[in-house]
Parts: structure tokens; sequence; C-alpha cells
DNA sequence: AAGTTGCACAACCAAAAGGTTACATTTAAA
DNA sequence: TTTAAATGTAACCTTTTGGTTGTGCAACTT
């Protein structure tokens, strides 16, 4: 089976779950409580998203904390990046306009030309 | 069956789709002989990204032309936005610090607290 | 007019996804 | 030392996904 952040972030549970342990790490039965599915629904989900690299789980006594490894959006955020140009956010115009830069003082044209 | 931007983007192929497109609209024939699949599967993904909004198509003759909407990814951008002070690239960073300046003029201290 | 090209789609299939219930195990509490 | 809590996981089920082959039709070409 696939197993990427691509794949983990399509999920709209698994979402659900990574915005619920951001602030801060909770054990399983928590993070399944939040939930109308089954513990071991939300435990599947949490699997899948271990070996995705997106939480990491510490063991304290009998309990599990999952702790959200959001460092890994990064790899989604970096593919994006590439699109930025084709909408527009104050600050994403701004990154294109850094990134361009060199580029318009070759060619004036240039922009014109691709947008 | 679910159908929206995070789920498009889930799959390899559907990713490669919209980056063959993403510099000119190309005919379903000319995406499709692109890859190892067969014409049908290949239109099934054309199918998909286009109930998501992310490709129009254009009819010329016979031909239908696949259009990149990559504007659509804001929505994916959007749902990373909160969660990008957990990694760092330097525009990433520029875009915190331009959105903390105004907040750090009444604390100098926060930047230091929060990261 | 006849043939060819481009495309849509039905019917089918295997595997993966997302869920369930039931049971096993480890560790804390009474 | 029973009992209860927290977790892991096996076995099973249904729907969705991603793929196939085959058919049909509209629109260019010759």
């Amino acid at each position: 089976m696939r197993r990427d952040t691509f794949q983990a972030i399509a999920d709209p549970t698994r979402r659900e779950i990574l915005n619920m342990i951001s602030a801060q790490p909770l054990n399983v039965n928590t993070v399944a409580g939040n939930f109308e599915i089954s513990r071991t629904a939300v435990y599947k989900h949490l699997k899948i998203l271990t070996e995705c690299g997106l939480i990491k789980v510490k063991q304290h006594g009998r309990e599990r904390y999952c702790e959200a490894r959001l460092e890994k959006l990064a790899e989604v955020a970096d593919w994006l990046e590439q699109y930025k140009k084709f909408w527009n956010s104050k600050l994403d115009n701004l990154e294109i306009y850094l990134k361009d830069i060199q580029s318009e003082e070759d060619n004036n044209d240039r922009r014109h030309q691709r947008y």
C-alpha cells in the first residue's frame, strides 16, 4: 500500500487528528474519544500517520502519547511551491517577487509571457 | 465518493498529470500517451481532476484540451499555512516574520517564546 | 463515402481503504 | 492479588480505488 504524506493527509479524519494533537500530545484514548468512529478505527489512522512519520509515539506507563511531527508536511509545501504563482495571496506574491527579481533584471518581458 | 483537492492530489499519477499540463493545455490522448497505463485509466484520473476543479476542459473540434486550474491548490496551501511554524525554509520564515512584525512591536520577546 | 482518429463510457475485476466486533496483553489501582 | 484501564491486533465486512477490455459515436481526412 502507498504510504506517503500526500496519501496520509487525504483523509479528513487524519487531518483532524493532526489538528487535535498539534497543540499538545494526546494519548490514544483521548484522541479516539473525540470521534464518533470506534477506537480501533482511530487507532488505524494513528498507525498510518505514524508510518508516514507525521506522528511520533511516546510511552508513559500504560499510556501512549501521540505527538505531531508536522515538519513532515514540508514535503507537501515544497510540492506546492512550484505552483504558487497560479494563485495570489499577498505573501505568496511576495515570494514570487523575490524569486523572480534576478531573472526579471535579465528580461523585463518574461512575466508577461508566462503569466 | 469523496471528491476534494486533498484526495485528488493524493494519487501520484494525478500529480504527474497536473505537472504535465501546468505549462500548457494538452489533449486527452497526449496526456495518456505519457503514461504506461491505459488511456481509459488516465481518462478516469482526468475526470476526477475535473470534478475537483483542478482541470478545465476546452473542446477544439474532436479534441479536448485539459487546462490546469492550479488556483484550486490554494486550498491545500491554506491548510498548510497554520502549520508552517513547525518547519523552516527561508521563505516560510520570511512569511512568519512579516506576519509577526506588528505583534513584535508590541512585545519584543514574543518570537523567543514561540519558536 | 469510407476510413481513421479522439474520446466517452459500460462492465468487469482485484486490491486497498475504512470501518466493525471480539479477544489478548500490559500496567496501574483497589 | 484481583480488577480495571489503555492499548494492540486478528478476523471480518463493505465501499472505493485504480485498473482492464470492449463498444459506440462524433468529427476530421482522404
